[in-house]
DNA sequence: GTCAATTGCGTACACTGTACGAAGAATAGC
DNA sequence: GCTATTCTTCGTACAGTGTACGCAATTGAC
């Protein structure tokens, strides 16, 4: 689940601000700062410290103003952070790979898992209503081009999409987490659990729980080393895949 | 991506609040409270309000008594929300259906789905290192136990069952999400859209997004209604559940 | 030169988790 | 019954958060 969520102001003012398409004033002194910097000023902090650092006052700090200057060019924090959004979707290709609709959605989903991994606060970003900014919009077109001329209906291209977007969402969080609690805890899983098991025979009755031992140590044994996430990413989305062939391949040749 | 994290303090002492085995103290004053009493204020307002609302002093005035006077039962904020988790998870069944993989996995997707929906702030927590308490523990053993002796690894066994909790927690979070941005916005998605239109067209070239263009407009009448997130939650589970079958076939006939 | 528009930003407010320490209450040992 | 010890309650304080308000300074239009 997620924490942060769009500016939910003017539609017109935020579009406005998404296209890049207000027009500049003619009288009043000249501005010190882009809306472009204050974008990338914000996009550096939370690449590298995390969404939570991201604050007005540190943004603001970044660019040597005060924490009200940014309010000059930005109505406030939520379409800042629907700026952030539109502006790390550009990174994504626009063009999917022609003729070969599994390839093209194999592709939608490495982008857009590579994407996550260099950004990982998207993943606490509620995207059920984005900004609907330029690569915003041309994330969707991207994505619908993918499965674009294969038999499936509008409905279903669209829910096919959301399938594979899901998937990798899910996917990323759960890799980053564990990356993340690494970091945070100084523990790699192994230190973490040899410093609760010695006390969890003790409190607990852990005959009470014969699979959980079984298989949690030998899931332990296995991946000593961190959790091969690039692994479990490549055979989920390979399911993933096959499912959605099968639906393919009943719109193409419905009659048995 | 997930916000809120465990306690991370002293693991005896956390394994100590969990198991509820700490000796009470023959000396000093009565305590007014009991963990069990906060817990439960706790979980009345993360249920109603969202793990936001759930802070220190909320809880401390729920129960009439001072913001520090919880730190006497609990270490901190993590640790309460460990609590919680492990309170929860004491919803769910304890012994799977018996005989039928297929049938007792997916009792499990169901059970852990309707448990999102009645705890929607357990969407926001990290599990990556759950907290080792009881109901944790039986949870897992719980799970386990759908795909023991039919054929799979230990570890693959593992797999399987992160791989459905996986499936449910992101279905479940896209269902909430859609559902809440609806309160939070006062808007339908078709009331957002219609609102949104008629300023993207006059600012953005639509012509450069037919598909969006094309897609999202069937999607619209379609699901003109509030998203269907049950039938996208049964068919996403028919497809996973499938392939989990394929594996399972593997297993129990490897040679081709 | 004057006026209107625009920018920069200091202050203030209601929040957050929790460290610290003082004050009061209950019991164990005598 | 008295004292010493242990334990509970909780006020205050601190460094944070997003942002409403209003004032001073700066610029271009006329």
């Amino acid at each position: 689940m997620t924490t942060e969520y769009s500016g939910s102001g003017d539609p017109a003012k935020s579009l406005e601000l998404l296209w890049r398409s207000r027009p500049q004033p003619t009288r009043g002194p000249k501005p010190a700062l882009t809306v472009d910097g204050i974008v990338a000023a914000a996009l550096r902090i939370a690449d590298a410290e995390g969404l939570g650092a991201m604050s007005v006052r540190r943004v603001a700090d970044e660019l040597g103003v005060g924490a009200m200057t940014l309010y000059r060019y930005v109505p406030g924090k939520g379409e800042l952070l629907d700026l952030m959004l539109d502006t790390v979707y550009g990174e994504l290709p626009r063009r999917a790979v022609p003729g070969d609709w599994r390839a093209a959605l194999d592709e939608v989903a490495r982008e857009n898992r590579q994407l996550y991994l260099r950004h990982p606060w998207l993943l606490q970003v509620a995207t059920s209503r984005p900004p609907l900014g330029p690569n915003v919009m041309a994330k969707y077109e991207w994505e619908l081009s993918a499965v674009e001329g294969i038999g499936l209906t509008d409905v279903e291209m669209d829910a096919t999409v959301a399938l594979v977007n899901g998937y990798v969402h899910g996917a990323v969080r759960t890799a980053v987490e564990a990356r993340q609690v690494i970091q945070r805890s100084g523990m790699t899983d192994k230190e973490w659990w040899l410093a609760h098991v010695p006390h969890l025979d003790q409190i607990g009755d852990l005959e009470k729980f014969p699979l959980s031992a079984r298989v949690g140590s030998a899931v332990g044994n296995e991946f000593d080393a961190p959790y091969d996430s690039e692994h479990a990413f490549e055979y989920g989305l390979e399911r993933l895949l096959d499912g959605v062939s099968a639906l393919v391949a009943n719109r193409t040749a419905p009659e048995p």
